[in-house]
Order: C-alpha cells, then sequence, then structure tokens
RNA sequence: GCCGAGGUGGCAGAAUGGUUAAUGCGACGGACUGCAGAUCCGUUUCCUGGGGGUUCGAUUCCCUCCCUCGGCUCCA
C-alpha cells in the first residue's frame, strides 16, 4: 500500500494515512437532504469523494463507502407540505434525480445510500443510551443533547459554547435546559411522519441520524469522513459529541476530510442565497466530463470560484485540450484492436510514459492534489500533441503505453470517458458516407456542397474537422 | 462579536525556505487550410493584500493590520 497522506481538519495539519485495520477504510461522507435537486455545489463535494474512494481502491486499500441520505427534515416537511405531498416520498423523488445525476457524473465508489428513517430503532438505542448516561434529556416530549455534559465539545470547531450567540439565527427552544443543547428527538406535530419511541411520538434530530448509521455500519471508531466545510459546526461537532457520549469510545473518527465550497462572486452557491445552477442543467450543457474536470481542477480545501458563462466553458477548451491525445489513442485501438502491427514505442517515451504514470500516484497521494496531477497530465498531452499524427504509426503495445497516463485518469479521477460512445454505432456507417461525399465535392472545387454538408451534420450534432489524412469527425456535445 | 478558511498574472488556479513562481483559459504572432475548425510552434519580461520580524535568502515560518468568504443550531 502507497504512503498516502492526508489533511485533517481536527488537527489542522496533512498526516499520514494509517487506517485503523488496514487494508480496510471505512468512508463515511454526509449525504444530501434531497428537498430540492442538486446545484453543481453539492456535486463538487461528492465527485471529489468519489477521487479519494478509487484512489485509495487503486492503492490496495479496501473501502466501505457510505453516504448517508437525510430522508426527512424540518425543511422536507415544508416543501412538501407546500405541494400537498408525503414529505418521504419528495425525498424519494429528488433521491432519485440526484442518482442518476451521480450515475452521469461517473460517481461509482459510493457501496451503501443509507436512508435515515430507515434506522429509527438504532436511533432510538443510541438515543436511549444518551439518556442513560446522563448525557440527554427528555422534555415536552423531544430529547435534548445536554452540550455542557460533554467537555470536548468545540474540539473540531474551534467554537466554544458560551461564545455562540444563543438565538442568533433561530428562536430559542424554551425546552432546553441551556440554548446550546439541541435536539436529537423531535416531538411529532399533527400530520407529519412520526415513530413510536419511549418519550412518545416524534421523529430523529439531524446529527444523531448520522452517528446512529455510522456506528452500525463502521462501528464506534472509523477511518475518515467527509463532507463540504459548511457542515463542520453544529452538525459534525455535534456527531462527535453524540457519538463518543453514547459508546464511550474515542475518537469517532481519525480524518476529517472536509471540501471547499463552490462559489459565485464571491459567495457560497446555496438554495437560500439563489444563486444556484443546477447540476442537471450543467450536465446537458456540458457533459459530465467537463464538470468532473472543472472540480478536480482545484485543490480540493480551496473555495472554488464558478462564473456563469465562463468556467464551464473554460473547462470545456482545457479538457478538450487534456482528453484530444487520449481519444486519438482510444479510437485506432477501438478500430483495430489492441493487437494492431505497428512500429514499436521508442524507448525513451515508454519510460516517460511508466513514470509518469509513477508520478502521478505520487502526486495523488499527497493528500488528493487533483489539481496537480491533471497539471502532469497537460505535460503529456502536450508531448504527446506534437506527435498526434503520428500515433497511428504505432502497434497495439505502443498505444497501450502512451495510454497509460489516462488509463490512470480514467481510473482515479473518472476523467476521459468517452460518454458519447452509446450513440456512436447510429453514426458510424452514416458519417463516412458523408464524408466521403463532401470530400468529392471538395476535390472538384464545389466548397458551397462541402460547406452544406459540413453545416448539416453540425445540424445534427456532428462536427467535423479537416486534416491532412482525412476528414475527422466527434460528436458536438457528448453527454 | 466569537470560531474557521482564504487573499498569487487579464481570468481560473497550483507549488515551494533558494536558479527564469506550475498548469490551463484568454490574447498576440507564425505554420497548416479553399474557408472554418482543430492541431503544432513561439510570445504574453513588470503577478504572491499592507506593514513589521526571523533568515545569507520569505510567496512560504512568526507577529500585526486590512479585505473577502464560511459557520454561530437549515446547508455539500
Amino acid at each position: 500500500m502507497r504512503r498516502v497522506t492526508v489533511y485533517d481538519s481536527m488537527d489542522r495539519e496533512v498526516r499520514a494515512f494509517a487506517p485503523r485495520t488496514p487494508p480496510r477504510v471505512g468512508l463515511f461522507v454526509c449525504g444530501l437532504t434531497p428537498y430540492d435537486e442538486a446545484h453543481i455545489g453539492h456535486a463538487r463535494t461528492f465527485v471529489f469523494f468519489d477521487v479519494v474512494a478509487r484512489a485509495l481502491t487503486r492503492w490496495g486499500y479496501r473501502v466501505f463507502s457510505v453516504q448517508n441520505v437525510t430522508n426527512l427534515d424540518d425543511k422536507l416537511i415544508d416543501r412538501a407540505a407546500e405541494s400537498d405531498e408525503d414529505p418521504l416520498v419528495l425525498a424519494d423523488r429528488h433521491f432519485l434525480t440526484w442518482r442518476i445525476a451521480a450515475e452521469r457524473l461517473g460517481i461509482r465508489s459510493v457501496n451503501y445510500y443509507p436512508y435515515a428513517t430507515d434506522y429509527t430503532p438504532e436511533i432510538l438505542t443510541q438515543i436511549e443510551a444518551l439518556v442513560h448516561r446522563g448525557f440527554a434529556y427528555p422534555s415536552a416530549g423531544s430529547v435534548y443533547f445536554e452540550v455542557a455534559k460533554f467537555p470536548g465539545y468545540g474540539k473540531l470547531s474551534g467554537q466554544r459554547t458560551e461564545a455562540l450567540r444563543p438565538g442568533a439565527r433561530v428562536e430559542v427552544d424554551p425546552a432546553k435546559r441551556s440554548p446550546e443543547d439541541f435536539v436529537i428527538w423531535k416531538a411529532a406535530t399533527p400530520g407529519e411522519p412520526s415513530w413510536e419511541s419511549p418519550w412518545g411520538p416524534g421523529r430523529p434530530g439531524w446529527h444523531v441520524e448520522d452517528t446512529a448509521i455510522t456506528l452500525r455500519l463502521l462501528g464506534a471508531r472509523y477511518d475518515i469522513h467527509g463532507a463540504g466545510l459548511d457542515l463542520i459546526f453544529p452538525h459534525h461537532e455535534s456527531e462527535i459529541a453524540l457519538a463518543e457520549a453514547a459508546t464511550g469510545e474515542s475518537p469517532l473518527v481519525n480524518y476529517w476530510m472536509h471540501a471547499g465550497l463552490l462559489t459565485m462572486k464571491g459567495e457560497k452557491m446555496s438554495k437560500s442565497l439563489g444563486n444556484v445552477y443546477a447540476l442537471s442543467t450543467a450536465l446537458d450543457e456540458f457533459g459530465p466530463m467537463v464538470l468532473r474536470f472543472f472540480y478536480l481542477n482545484a485543490q480540493y480545501r480551496s473555495p472554488l470560484e464558478f462564473v456563469r458563462g465562463k468556467s464551464l466553458e473554460e473547462s470545456r477548451e482545457a479538457y478538450a485540450t487534456l482528453a484530444l491525445p487520449a481519444h486519438r489513442i482510444a479510437e485506432i485501438v477501438e478500430r483495430d484492436g489492441p493487437e494492431r502491427a505497428g512500429e514499436p514505442l521508442p524507448d525513451d517515451l515508454a519510460s516517460e510514459a511508466e513514470s509518469l504514470v509513477d508520478r502521478l500516484d505520487e502526486t495523488l497521494a499527497e493528500d488528493f492534489n487533483t489539481r496537480e496531477a491533471i497539471a502532469l497530465l497537460f505535460g503529456w498531452s502536450r508531448r504527446l500533441g506534437a506527435l498526434l499524427e503520428r500515433l497511428a504509426d504505432y502497434d497495439g503495445d505502443a498505444l497501450a503505453e502512451l495510454g497509460a497516463p489516462y488509463d490512470w485518469g480514467r481510473e482515479v479521477l473518472g476523467l476521459f470517458e468517452r460518454v458519447g460512445e452509446g450513440r456512436a454505432g447510429a453514426w458510424a456507417k452514416l458519417v463516412p458516407v458523408a464524408i466521403a461525399a463532401r470530400a468529392r465535392a471538395r476535390a472538384r472545387g464545389d466548397f458551397a456542397e462541402a460547406d452544406r454538408i459540413r453545416d448539416e451534420l453540425l445540424g445534427a450534432g456532428i462536427r467535423l474537422e479537416d486534416h491532412a489524412a482525412g476528414s475527422r469527425w466527434s460528436f458536438a456535445r457528448t453527454d
């Protein structure tokens, strides 16, 4: 297993990664509350943790990745009430939409997406333990966690509870003993989904859902907890308190990884600010590869600025440059097969390709520096760009070696997938016919007809480019 | 107010106690082309928020100030 370093938000430093029981790695990422459609800010976090799981898997770890679904909370209930719908059904619908988008994005590393409400028994068990141990108290049909009883509260966020402004944004609940206490079991309101409990009908609070799920699936202590950094306080702080108080074991998590937020004009992209760009729209307009490239083209902890009408357009150009040799190699191999005859690869290129793959692993293993890895890949694409027209001279083995860095990118970063391929079959016979007709028109000097054919194909989503070796075609938009 | 993360070229965005501070986009010039596009070659010397300090040397480490953003019981 490769030496990997990870920035831990608890210690605020980069540390060597050492899972508790190698090669196993338990990874938990806070998932969506699916009360509405996902936007491109959400996807940044999930694409990043997909890369974390892919990379660790490549390096010999066995990753078990869990992403919870908060399928019942105040927001869902409010939103459902507007449309006179069952909040659980509403959550189900939006979650499915998210899963489809995630699939398009190539997020395939998540092993399990537990629904919070499926863990009500575990949640109740944990709440009972907390009450029994004196960390939580029932009040007015709800149960609250008493923050003062857990001295470690604040160790992740640096927040001291006495410094918080009670009621700064939410009215103080009179049922609490202290304003910093938080609800872990919420007394039922008529008409809302509820479960029976020793304290009467109710539903789980937010933080306790995650700790009940991770205790069950990943144990009292596990390796990595990831999410966007807006969840550090109060959510993750409270998770630590709940889990460690309930089990008596510490620390809950060995590595806290927090992804930077996607911003627009410097501000966080969020529903409440109204500055969102829907994920499905972005996928329709730019395709998944461009989006993945955009996210991974920055260090994950930095804020990433999204400028509408610019960022993804720029990424599209850059990604096209980056991926061109990868696609060209794949096309040749696909056409002639991996055994194709040709020249062998010169030694210098072969060793360059091989050492590049080593450097890619090394670079990414330093706190998942996807940006530096992409910079290395750009270097390779520029190298191959100079011999783009010569690629077809090489034999199958040579092409495999030249393509190795891109294979790495495909495996770990999820880039270089040729997502338009599914539609290629229908066009594969027709387009060459059109190209031949156009070549004849050009040969006889009938450029009006040549342009007409090119325009007609473009209208159908096929782009033609003329090269010395003949015309080449591609999908004008991939999806 | 408190806690946290940031401030790098026209733009996005890396890195590092030390030769010309990545990479990409854009721009400009050239090659190629019927045109376009793509590609290739070249150029883009003046970019590390302000002020102190440590050091032979700081963008990097320390102090301080300014600014922006996130969180302060909804949030990826």
